[in-house]
DNA sequence: ATAATGACTGAAT
DNA sequence: AATTCAGCCATTA
């Protein structure tokens, strides 16, 4: 969490900024986040960034999904159940399993989109 | 500073 | 093809 007098954005922050670039109608994975942060194998970090992230906040971290194209964090609850819901009502069809099709959903950042 | 945790991922069984 | 194993990163205790 950005402390006070932090100047540079931690990680978190920088999360965020990437997420909230996200186009409604399409997804992205933890790891292609971490890719773009510059730490490939950070997906990790980048699912507890939105794990602690603030229910206030307008991160759509709901478009953010596991490299499977489906749900995280234990896949049930009422949480789980939401992100489903919201995808759903951008137009991103989930199959019987939980699953949506990354090839068809998955989002890449254009030429001209920088994440200052 | 060490150890544990977690919305992950890809390779190995 | 399904399941297990072991790294990886940043944060927190």
């Amino acid at each position: 969490m950005a402390r006070p007098g932090d100047e540079r954005p931690n990680f978190y922050d920088r999360v965020y900024k990437v997420v909230r670039k996200v186009p409604p109608g399409t997804v992205v994975t933890y790891g292609q986040v971490a890719v773009y942060l510059g730490s490939p194998a950070a997906a990790r970090a980048v699912g507890y960034a939105l794990h602690n992230l603030p229910p206030a906040s307008d991160v759509p971290w709901w478009r953010v999904i596991n490299a499977m194209g489906g749900i995280s964090h234990k896949s049930r609850g009422a949480q789980a159940d939401r992100q489903y819901e919201l995808l759903e009502l951008e137009g991103v069809r989930f199959g019987p399993e939980g699953f949506t099709d990354l090839r068809r959903y998955r989002w890449f950042p254009g030429d001209d989109v920088d994440f200052d």
